[in-house]
DNA sequence: ATAATGTATGCGCATATACTCATATAGTAC
DNA sequence: GTACTATATGAGTATATGCGCATACATTAT
């Protein structure tokens, strides 16, 4: 009996669950252009429409997805709705995963030309 | 016209689908919880089981989905297999998270005891 | 009031994925 | 060879989720 049971912090499901969910709610494609689109700063859905290429109907619902994660901020003004980024750790998580697999893939190019 | 076109890169609809394809691994409870066991050091697969408490057809799926990510790696020895965190870059990400949503749900709990 | 614009949402479909069960494969011991 | 253990995988099922279409809701203008 190793003395293995040496865990950095007990974790519990529902922490895991939630940190799940945050990852989750990076994991789309579109919710990730969004994001990139916002680091311009504040836009309205229409300009978001525009600029991810996307119909409105999904780009409203990924934003609204955003939205309960609290990873980006509802204004609305007038008819108009603008949103901007809430939680400003997300480039520094996104960066991050690029960092990494920049360093992956150039790591598996590097197994053919050696 | 405000000069909002600056991105700060224009990233590829590929290289969102490879971000967005990472964060989809780390979105699972089961596979943080396999990763978080990992943490003290290699496991074996029915190390694994025993410490995450899923069935070992499970597990051993999961770890395929991280092994594929590249982020744990794979030694065979004798009939056991062991698994092992690779890209250490992981931690950094869930600390991350944990301290952007703690942040976030203390800020929500002084919205009521404010 | 009607019309036009901006945004959100109900519904249905298609796909993806997590899970369980049973079985296959690989390695070791006899 | 058989038996046993450790791990992987195929099949089936249930659930979740992204998307498009149409429509509802909200705001402003006329």
């Amino acid at each position: 009996m190793a003395p293995k049971t040496k865990s950095p912090r007990p974790l519990s499901d529902a922490a895991l669950e939630l940190i799940a969910r945050r990852f989750a709610v990076l994991a789309e494609p579109m919710r990730l252009r969004l994001l990139h689109a916002l680091f311009a700063g504040e836009q309205s859905v229409n300009e978001l429409v525009k600029l991810t290429g996307g119909t409105q109907a999904n780009v409203s619902r990924h934003l609204q997805t955003l939205a309960q994660a609290h990873l980006v901020a509802r204004r609305k003004e007038g008819q108009q709705v603008f949103y901007a980024i809430a939680d400003p750790s997300i480039f520094q998580l996104c960066a991050q995963v690029c960092g990494s697999m920049e360093q992956q893939l150039s790591r598996q190019a590097g197994a053919f030309s050696r």
